[in-house]
DNA sequence: TCATCGTTGGACTGCACGGTCCATTCGTAG
DNA sequence: CTACGAATGGACCGTGCAGTCCAACGATGA
């Protein structure tokens, strides 16, 4: 459907600009008449690299945003090796989110507003997210080696808790418009880490 | 709009299902027609006993939610002094959003999708989140005037975390399925005022 | 019994939006 | 130059949904 490199940049200017309408508006607040108009297309063409519609397009939404928002980390994300750039990544973070006033993450509303409907969406958000923990997961775990961290920490809770604090963060942040909420829960979570090293951090309960 | 008894409880009745309708499919999800079918009414109900149209019922939903979930929390929200309570608080609370089939959280859905679009909706979900914050926040003082918490640590701060800690688990756990996010953070962001008892406490930073 | 006001029913309208279709242009390989 | 597939333009259609309107029904007080 798309075989010429024309082609591929167009379905690309759709997927972006989707992207960002969606970000903006929630995906009930963005058509394909909009989106249209934002990419200077046609609807033939909508529909020519996205058969599957608004459903489809959604969907390759969120696994690129789900990339960028990885892509975005970089190069802190790979390199969570010391308390420098945990801090780094934090701030970069923060600023990423509510420097721009972006005020919303790209894959955390798609999750609240396409998880009950879609479920094919959901779960993609759900491998981006997991991907992000990972990466996460990987620098605690380097924390743990370099003697930072409590080695019976479980790595990969920690992980899915400051995944979790972030979405959560934003979600108060939002509405407020406030960074407050977004960096107070980010700090409370990021303090055992990167404060309590070597002692007990986040020990499983529950 | 709503003088009779009768027409009171009419009027409830749209309210209370059109929030279940929102938590289970979005506000994108819940129409006028499927409100209407699953309340018995008809049309111009909806508009007697809401002029304002969806966007007044939509608003409506949002304070009603609002009181709903603090209520959920009694008596526990308001007795926050000790170490037993603020656990019972915190199992009621999981079991309140995973227990039962719900998986997402009445407002903060709201939060996300409202926010952008209609921001006189947003400011009483502040409101909303701001109260539950508040609640939170004196259960904190009260631990910090029992000795039990470092007297040093801005309460509300903290009690912002944990909202935001909430919020964000949730939003893991509904596409996912799963309470593991919501669990994770929620311990992570709790175990520094419980177990780390009259020692520095999410002390503020940036 | 009548008048009034709140309540209820449901037909109807307008339109925005997702989706279909066909015609035209463009790029390129033979 | 021709032919063919990709890319594009845009008219058109069906429908689902918010919102309007008017006609009844029911209770209550004078």
């Amino acid at each position: 459907m798309a075989t010429t490199e024309k082609g591929r940049r167009t379905r690309q200017r759709i997927i972006e600009a989707t992207g960002e309408q969606i970000l903006a508006a929630g995906i009930g607040g963005t058509t394909l008449e909009t989106v249209r108009a934002a990419t200077l297309t046609s609807k033939s063409q909508l529909f020519h690299y996205f058969p599957g519609g608004k459903t489809e397009l959604v969907r390759e939404v969120a696994v690129w945003e789900g990339e960028q928002l990885l892509a975005a980390q970089e190069p802190e994300i790979h390199d969570l090796g010391s308390w420098g750039s945990w801090r780094r990544w934090r701030d970069g973070l923060v600023d990423y989110y509510l420097g721009q006033g972006r005020w919303a993450c790209p894959i955390g509303s798609l999750a609240t507003e396409a998880a009950a409907a879609d479920p094919d969406t959901a779960s993609l958000i759900t491998t981006s997210m997991t991907a992000w923990k990972d990466a996460l997961a990987a620098g605690v775990r380097r924390m743990q080696e370099a003697g930072e961290v409590d080695p019976d920490a479980d790595a990969d809770l920690l992980a899915t808790g400051m995944v979790a604090a972030l979405q959560g963060g934003i979600v108060l942040s939002q509405p407020e418009r406030s960074g407050r909420p977004l960096e107070a829960v980010l700090d409370q979570i990021l303090d055992p880490l990167l404060v309590r090293a070597t002692a007990r951090a986040g020990s499983s309960r529950a």
